[in-house]
DNA sequence: TACTTCACATTTT
DNA sequence: AAAATGTGAAGTA
């Protein structure tokens, strides 16, 4: 295959994490220890990441999941992302840091994907932005837990349990109270 | 404050 | 064709 998965361990809710790295940087992220037997076709065609690459991209995530690190400092490759899509996910990617969320409304607006929908159908691009983040296939790194709703959490994509693993990564960044049954990263 | 209803584009069943 | 979706805002009690 053409790409380079970097897994990494992971505690509690989430077990494990793999990353798809090409020579352009991150692609894709899997919540699973296990790289997943298919990807995308668009990534089996990719040029692939030297080892020495895949290597920093799984000692950075590994370090920010044991609460180590704050930022990235390798880039995102944006291949299978289009579109809207893409424009707000780099939005995203630029604008809200570590510690910071901001509401899916916001994430709209601040896109500018959305600048031409009247103010009084913000709901419209608040739940298309919803969509794009529950298809972002750069998860974790492009920070798509960060997009809480604006009254509270909001949902998360993996199905029902999805949200479990947004909570402990808001906790992990400081921006949720830890609660009763939180045993930290390590 | 808490709960209900509406707005409506895509995607999945 | 029908239902559900990672929402938001306004209206009701």
């Amino acid at each position: 295959m053409a790409v380079s998965w970097a897994s990494v361990a992971a505690p509690e809710p989430l077990g494990g994490v793999s990353v798809a790295v090409t020579a352009a940087g991150a692609a894709a992220v899997a919540f699973s220890a296990q790289p997943p037997d298919e990807v995308p076709a668009r990534l089996a065609t990719a040029p692939p990441a030297d080892a020495q690459r895949t290597a920093l991209v799984a000692r950075q995530v590994g370090e920010y999941l044991a609460g180590r690190r704050r930022v990235f400092d390798f880039p995102v490759d944006w291949s299978l992302t289009s579109g809207p899509q893409r424009t707000v996910l780099q939005a995203l990617h630029r604008a809200v840091g570590y510690g910071r969320t901001v509401t899916y409304g916001e994430l709209a607006a601040g896109s500018g994907v959305y600048d031409a929908v009247p103010t009084g159908e913000r709901w419209a691009a608040a739940r298309e932005v919803g969509q794009i983040m529950g298809s972002n296939p750069v998860a974790l790194i492009v920070p798509c837990h960060r997009v809480v709703a604006s009254d509270g959490l909001g949902g998360y994509g993996g199905g029902y349990g999805g949200v479990e693993v947004k909570r402990w990564l808001l906790t992990l960044e400081g921006v949720l109270a830890p609660t009763l049954d939180w045993s930290g990263p390590a």
